[in-house]
RNA sequence: GGGCGCGUAGCUCAGGCGGUAGAGCAACGGCCUUUUAAGCCGUGGGUCGCAGGUUCGAAUCCUGCCGCGCUCACCA
């Protein structure tokens, strides 16, 4: 047992631990049915106050007003809080006992009969009450109150390092937060309806990968011991979604995560969701269709509106969405027509914008980097940006007319990438070339360069349709409908440095 | 990785012109059988992130480290 004050409050709990079971009351018992949410109760009080049927709450304690004899306190469950009302004429000397031991924090089940208090407070009168669970750990409730109608909280659970490291004190004391995670839960769902009766079909391919591919980033490496062979967390999917196309499923989609060694901040997460879909015999003006129409229908269904509110500013998800091919628009935003530009223009231009650029980088790269400086940040309302470089898109196919290009396309939203699609690349003589050029990239130094994977060469020489790919970002799309400032508002345990001696007490 | 800022009780925060710590909530004891940020009386609780340095003396000033946030650069 630590010398910590907080050992002590701990130390007060577990004794109180023991006189429970003193008692004869087990404090972890093994079920309980509610017949009542909270919120139930309190939308159908009239009905309930009629028939005197009793009521079976279920929650946690998270505040208490003693009186004596006699106690009002608040439970919180899944859907919101109860206020129920204890006392001794009721419940009798033992639960008032048990009741005495009870802390903030604690879970319990109460049954009994609604009423509403001669201030009008809809409760549960109780007249049997139990333990579920004892906690013997401080629970950090903050205090709150109704004014004019709105919850105002003091004194709020707000240390962001606590909140993140234990999301679940976040998720018992913050309901906003639980909102955003349903919220979350409910992108996913309108992701999957949307292209479930479209007929696409989910599936999962491997996160443990012989090599890695599918996406220009550094992975995480692991090793299977057996095989006595590395192994890479998946960067994409993409490479394993394409051999389902060459398969004949034609349509195809996987949700799941991606793990990417780069950097962390506020819209990136060393692990990420993404929604890749395939279809078979479709381009990327077909995917630009889906997509718009993918984002107003999860918009819809979760927000009820394809318009937003982001930060203070207004995102209207309402297709149709601008389509800019690249070139328009670096000669839009930065004025500089690359067309007539020579590469010597370009890096001129490059140094202009302030940004260190490899010595040798080709035409295409430096297009990019203009790109990226120039314009992403000023994509605030969706918009596709269409026919990238071929040096920067290596599983994109050529352009049907423009030399130098492919079909590709991103989607930015709020000047962030949102999704990345191309006509998949299907000749397989020109994929092996374009992995070939990946390697002298890699071989300069390059360490995020794609690299040669035989194995989908071969599955591409057995023949892949015409495909047209999608890659969503799961995470942005929830931070952007819920209003989250940072990507770790929408992931529920986000990556954190670990911290030695959080604790002393075990 | 660079810059800026933060780290004090379980939680939310004061103190910060150097003289070894305060408040509210939570906790503990007492009173209270319709309260709702319940109330009243009383009590306990702190290696002031860690390690050095300056000083007679450091929560306070300096340096390094750790963690977190914001931001710039790179990546989705």
């Amino acid at each position: 047992m630590g010398q910590t004050p907080e050992s002590q409050l701990i130390e007060q709990r577990l004794q109180k631990l023991d006189a429970i079971r003193d008692l004869g009351i087990e404090p972890y018992p093994y079920r309980f049915e509610p017949t009542h949410y909270s919120v139930d109760i309190v939308a159908s009080f009239d009905a309930l106050n009629a028939s005197g049927d009793e009521v079976r709450v279920a929650g946690r304690l998270i505040v208490t007003r003693g009186h004596g004899k006699a106690a009002f306190a608040d439970l919180r469950d899944a859907k919101g809080r109860l206020q129920i009302y204890v006392r001794l004429d009721n419940v009798g000397d033992d639960a008032f006992a048990l009741w005495k031991l009870l802390d903030i924090g604690d879970f319990i089940g109460v049954s009994g009969q609604v009423f509403k208090t001669r201030t009008g407070q809809i409760s549960v009168q109780v007249q049997t009450l139990v333990l579920l669970t004892k906690a013997i750990r401080p629970l950090p409730v903050p205090k709150e109150e109704i004014r004019d109608g709105e919850r105002v909280v003091h004194d709020q659970f707000s240390d962001k390092e606590l909140r993140y490291r234990r999301r679940y004190l976040d998720l018992a004391l913050n309901p906003d937060v639980q909102a955003v995670f349903r919220k979350r839960s409910a992108v996913v769902s309108a992701m999957r309806d949307f292209l479930d009766t479209r007929g696409f079909l989910e599936v999962e391919t491997p996160v443990l990968q012989p090599l890695y591919g599918g996406a220009s980033a550094r992975p995480f490496v692991t090793h299977h011991n057996v095989l006595d062979m590395p192994l890479y967390l998946r960067i994409s999917d993409e490479l394993y979604l394409k051999r389902l196309i060459v398969g004949g499923l034609e349509k195809v989609y996987e949700i799941g995560k991606n793990f990417r060694n780069e950097g962390i901040d506020r819209t990136h997460n060393p692990e990420f969701s993404m929604l890749e879909l395939y279809q078979a015999y479709a381009d990327y003006s077909d995917m630009m269709a889906i997509a718009e129409a993918l984002y107003a229908f999860v918009a819809e269904k979760v927000n009820g509106s394809t318009t937003l509110e982001y930060q203070g500013r207004e995102i209207d998800l309402s297709p149709p969405w601008p389509r800019i091919p690249m070139l328009d628009a670096i000669e839009r935003y930065g004025g500089i027509d690359v067309a007539r530009s020579s590469d010597a223009d370009l890096r001129a231009a490059c140094k202009r914008f302030d940004f260190d650029i490899e010595p040798g980088a080709e035409r295409g790269l430096l297009i990019n980097a203009l790109f990226e400086a120039c314009v992403e940040p000023e994509l605030i309302q969706p918009t596709f940006i269409t026919d990238y470089p071929i040096a920067v898109s290596p599983l994109a196919k050529r352009h049907r007319t423009k030399k130098d290009l492919t079909e590709r396309f991103e989607i930015f939203i709020n000047g962030w990438e949102a999704a990345n699609a191309f006509s998949e690349l299907n000749d397989p003589i020109d994929q092996r070339q374009r992995f070939a050029h990946q390697k002298t990239l890699r071989d300069r130094g390059d360490d995020e360069a794609q690299v040669l994977d035989e194995d989908f060469l071969m599955a591409l020489e057995h023949g892949m349709p015409p495909t047209g790919g999608l890659g969503i970002g799961v995470d942005r799309l929830v931070m952007l409908l819920a209003d989250a400032p940072s990507i770790r508002d929408a992931i529920l345990f986000p990556h954190m440095r670990p911290k030695e001696g959080l604790d002393d007490y075990g």
